[in-house]
DNA sequence: CGAATAGTGTCTATAAGACAATATGCC
DNA sequence: GGCATATTGTCTTATAGACACTATTCG
């Protein structure tokens, strides 16, 4: 069998294709999210998603054009890199039909040397996609909180915000993550049952000591993919 | 601020892209597949989803173009449309790069008039993706079980399988839904409570009559979304 | 009435949540 | 010891699940 697909395709001088990027990290207990500077003048006072066009020299699939265009904003290699949707229509580019694929990418809070011209913004706690003043260009404040929709989602229900963590971390800094990204934390014991019991992380053997009772330091026993529970947390949900 | 987008796109002339539609409907307790026959010869023996092109002569967004393909293949408009997964590589299509965003289509089961290309197909239930002939040209068999998998999870947690249902319905075609979907059906009392302490039905005041005692009929209450629920089904987990 | 399907009552199991109690480090 | 944070014990709550029981129709 022909692997031609054999729709006639849209040409391409008709529709503009990117990948964006949606680069997310926990700093001082805050989400931020990594944008550079808008390359466009009438965009000088907002900043822009890592994005860009897929390189068929470069680029084999979709996720690995996502990682090169956020290597241009940052070395460190992304945790965790997801699809989130693909927006596409006539209307969010003046020029005419555009479409994007939108990914979401975990980062680990790193002291590294950042390219100069990034930078993280951070989102305010239990902030939403309407309540806040936008400071990304074009439609990337509505691509960036439909990420963040999908991560405080995902939060509830699987192992995903292990992912912002360093490689070895406490249960109290699991805790303090769903803080950060639900705006309020489910209970100590009901985080300790689930990760725990469910066996997806475990102890390293080695205690983070601090001026008073360490913790146990624990890693992710497996992290092929996101394990899922079968509740959500309660204490959490509006 | 301009609504231009400042990256620099991919030339159309390297890029094919498309709409790619799975619908969904259950007939006799089986779940089915529409697809047409291929048009491409060295396909023959195999069918296509419907799938093609975005228009901007006709779609304003990718959801609409989606819509205009099905609609190639069944005037019946489908109950709910979600897009489930975009695809992209220089690999499923030997002319090169090509992309497609694949949407889920749930159909009402209905005796009109269909298009007589087209064809239901059944997908034996608790069937996978990985243990069937495959009969769909090019990559559509994986984009098929990937939707198929998205509505199976889903069912789990959610009302997504009421748009499988007609507009009235029972409680126990509720839960044959979920014996097609999932395999096994999870207890009637699970559903009852689930689905009627929600609010997410309500009664139509009118009885399904048959040989013995008639059923009560519900409608969805309000089906702008699908409500999530906090748990999901144990019974029907591997 | 009997068959068949619809619907209820009630007890158990599981995991979240509240909250008190205990443990272990540093000073 | 005293403070602070880590960890555990135990009771409550919510909802899935098991399963017996009752209800309503047809023939």
């Amino acid at each position: 069998m022909s692997t031609e697909l054999n729709q006639t395709h849209t040409p391409l001088s008709t529709t503009l294709i990117s990948v964006d990027v949606v680069p997310l990290r926990l700093a001082g207990g805050q989400l931020q999210v990594l944008a550079g500077p808008a390359r466009e003048s009438g965009a000088e006072n907002y900043a822009v998603l890592p994005s860009g066009r897929i390189d068929p020299a470069h680029d084999q699939t979709l996720e690995e054009a996502a990682r090169r265009h956020l290597a241009a904003l940052t070395q460190t290699a992304p945790r965790w890199l997801e699809q989130v949707e693909t927006i596409g229509n006539n209307h969010r580019d003046s020029r005419g039909w555009s479409l994007t694929v939108v990914y979401m990418a975990l980062l680990e809070h790193e002291q590294d040397a950042q390219n100069p011209q990034a930078q993280w913004r951070t989102l305010t706690p239990g902030q939403g996609a309407h309540d806040s003043a936008p400071f990304l260009a074009y439609d990337h404040n509505q691509l960036m909180w439909r990420a963040v929709e999908r991560l405080r989602s995902k939060a509830q229900y699987t192992t995903l915000p292990l992912h912002l963590l360093p490689s070895t971390f406490t249960i109290t800094e699991i805790r303090n993550s769903l803080r950060s990204l639900l705006g309020q934390a489910p209970p100590l014991r009901s985080i300790r049952n689930r990760f725990l019991e469910s066996g997806v992380i475990e102890s390293t053997g080695h205690k983070r000591r601090g001026h008073n009772r360490p913790a146990t330091l624990y890693r992710i026993s497996s992290e092929k993919k996101t394990r899922l529970f079968n509740r959500i947390y309660e204490s959490t949900c509006k």
